[in-house]
DNA sequence: TCGAAATAGTTAACGCTTTAATCAGTTCTT
DNA sequence: AAGAACTGATTAAAGCGTTAACTATTTCGA
């Protein structure tokens, strides 16, 4: 078999992440002369280590209890913050505003939450957990935290604190640019 | 007005990421005896990082073009390797086979892809860009290279690499447990 | 204090993704 | 060479998330 180089490309087919992450390199910056490459590659790692873990995490602990990642992630402020407003909830979970309307309703469904009317503000609604949602956090927790640790243990506890306190930097920092967030 | 201590606990409303993080670690220990909070953390900013830097793409450099973040990813890969099969962009974009179908439909449509009959097998199709695509491709990944660059910048070249190593090295890792991915 | 503007939550319409089922073509086994 | 098992792509049905519009309430300013 002749050998893959820069005249006889490997094919696609061959290609995994890595190495077509290294071809897209390559490419940016020979064929079109993009300057970021680098950037290119954080970002585009981020995403990919982002995207398998939420995936893994949802089809091995959650899906098989009937709930999604987005109710986990609900359920997981309610608990650990306490009742509170689903305008905070959004926030704290980055998602929508209306994406906690509609993860409510069902949650409420379930059984797992409760919605009153907020003290001061008419127009608002407390959510809280009810106990059954307070036990099933618990219980699931448990399971979901052994995941995480299967994942996260590749790492050193130093490398696990790097990898913190760059993504840390990475999101927090000053730009010249406006960052776009959710409604 | 009272400080927030352990017997007064700031309200929900005026907590951030990072409290929150915070005063999730504290209760999962003190309260919960959890004993993996460091996995947590790394997983709950590695998701809150990919999200915040995803939706900030999409919605400043591709929806105002029409296009989604999905079908970016699927140009992406195509501009970049070459024509392919979809099963084999489904694998290098991370999508199930199922996605990249759909998309594939409304890309053909916009002109930006096409699709021909495979070589060697009959049940196989492959995907290649229009010169559309190409120039597409070319105009639109100008934009994105810029704030993807934006972004990256908040770190170092040193810490951008070492990020990417880590996020490698958290992704390739073997494992006891069998990561669960698309079909 | 009264009307306008702002804000909280929900609803509606739409698009995208997922799993499961289906169709077509290939490969393996005998 | 024929049938069974397999593989690739597509489609169907269902679920979830998004933006935008809408309703109700509160706040601000003349």
């Amino acid at each position: 078999m002749i050998p893959a180089n820069e005249q006889n490309p490997v094919s696609p087919a061959d290609l995994d992440f890595w190495s077509f992450v290294a071809l897209a390199n390559r490419k940016l910056a020979t064929e079109y002369g993009f300057a970021h490459q680098l950037a290119t590659q954080v970002l585009i790692t981020l995403n990919r280590a982002s995207d398998l873990v939420t995936y893994d995490l949802e089809a091995s602990v959650h899906r098989p209890r009937g709930r999604s990642w987005s109710a986990f992630r609900l359920l997981f402020v309610i608990w650990l913050a306490g009742p509170m407003e689903p305008s905070t909830a959004a926030r704290l979970t980055g998602m929508s505003r209306a994406a906690v309307s509609n993860l409510t309703k069902t949650l409420i469904g379930d059984g797992l939450l409760a919605r009153t009317a907020a003290e001061r503000d008419g127009r608002s609604v407390t959510l809280s957990l009810t106990d059954a949602g307070q036990a099933e956090m618990v219980d699931v927790f448990r399971e979901h935290n052994e995941r995480e640790f299967e994942w996260a243990d590749a790492l050193t506890e130093a490398e696990q604190r790097t990898l913190i306190s760059l993504l840390d930097k990475l999101i927090t920092a000053e730009r010249a640019i406006e960052v776009r967030g959710r409604a």
